[in-house]
DNA sequence: GCCAGAGTACTCGGATAATCCATGTCCGAGTGCGTACGG
DNA sequence: CCGTACGCACTCGGACATGGATTATCCGAGTACTCTGGC
């Protein structure tokens, strides 16, 4: 699969979770909108209830929901849920500190990826899942 | 090794090269620098030769260098050069269609996806790999 | 008819096996230099 | 002494193992509905 489908799905599974207070949301009837296994979407809703987006039921009649409404929560909050490294990562391994380049790299390349960052929070910051939810059912491109 | 250094492996390895005309620098001397194995330096490289942005020379005395200056070539092109699905990748699997979130969430996400890449790309356009290197050989951060 | 209790169906959650991708290793293709030989 | 031809050393490029990570399958834990029996 995709390396970074990841947020894909989380953004696809939230739109199709209900407010809080709402019904459950069954991992199998998402999977099934995804066409996916429901353990994917397990694993994906577990990150999202560890940063506090979903709740989960167990049990009959079981399933997931919004912890937050929809018109509150931003995609870049989802998109910080999901990444773990971010779109960039520095070297696995320390590069060679002798090198001139090497030692005073990881400085400067820091500075410019959180500049990126920033930029993206931005934009990610101006649409909520409610509007992209409304959106969708709209059919608006 | 972390799932998205490349593109942090690819800046420091265009960083070490020489410009249009000058010497030919290797795969080996260059994972000397980043504190990994030729092969992945070259494999990087070849990326960056199918972008235009490098040129390699077999054979003794070969290696590889730039195809332009190096203030001619932004991060956003090395950026673009690296990625193969971009920060966010669409679904693996089309979603159901019969679901009216997962039948037009892919027009949608799109559209954010490349307001995104486009806040990004005017954040890497403004440093090119000559002022990187200079910020990086002068110490500053 | 109403209430209580056990049973059952359904769901999440974690542990374990299988598959896929990335990395690492090896060998062949190609190039330039150095050397040796002949003129 | 000079030119040519051969050999060698060095580098990229692709093909084949290996390791880790992601994915898929299975089973246990937990909850709510339901059915049955008794009052």
């Amino acid at each position: 699969m995709g390396s970074n489908s990841r947020y894909t799905v989380a953004v696809h599974t939230l739109l199709l979770l209900k407010n809080p207070g709402g019904e459950w949301v069954t991992s199998d009837w998402i999977a099934g909108s995804v066409n996916t296994k429901p353990v994917v979407i397990r694993r994906i809703l577990r990150g999202l209830q560890a940063a506090g987006l979903v709740e989960g039921q167990k049990g009959a009649r079981g399933g997931y929901r919004l912890r937050r409404p929809a018109g509150e929560i931003t995609m870049w909050e989802v998109y910080e849920a999901m990444r773990e490294d971010g779109p960039f990562g520095l070297h696995a391994s320390t590069p060679n500190p002798r090198c001139p380049i090497g030692g005073r790299i990881q400085k400067n390349l820091r500075g410019i990826y959180s500049a990126t960052e920033a930029s993206m929070q931005c934009v990610l910051n101006r649409t909520t899942l409610g509007a992209l939810r409304r959106q969708v059912t709209a059919g608006a491109g």
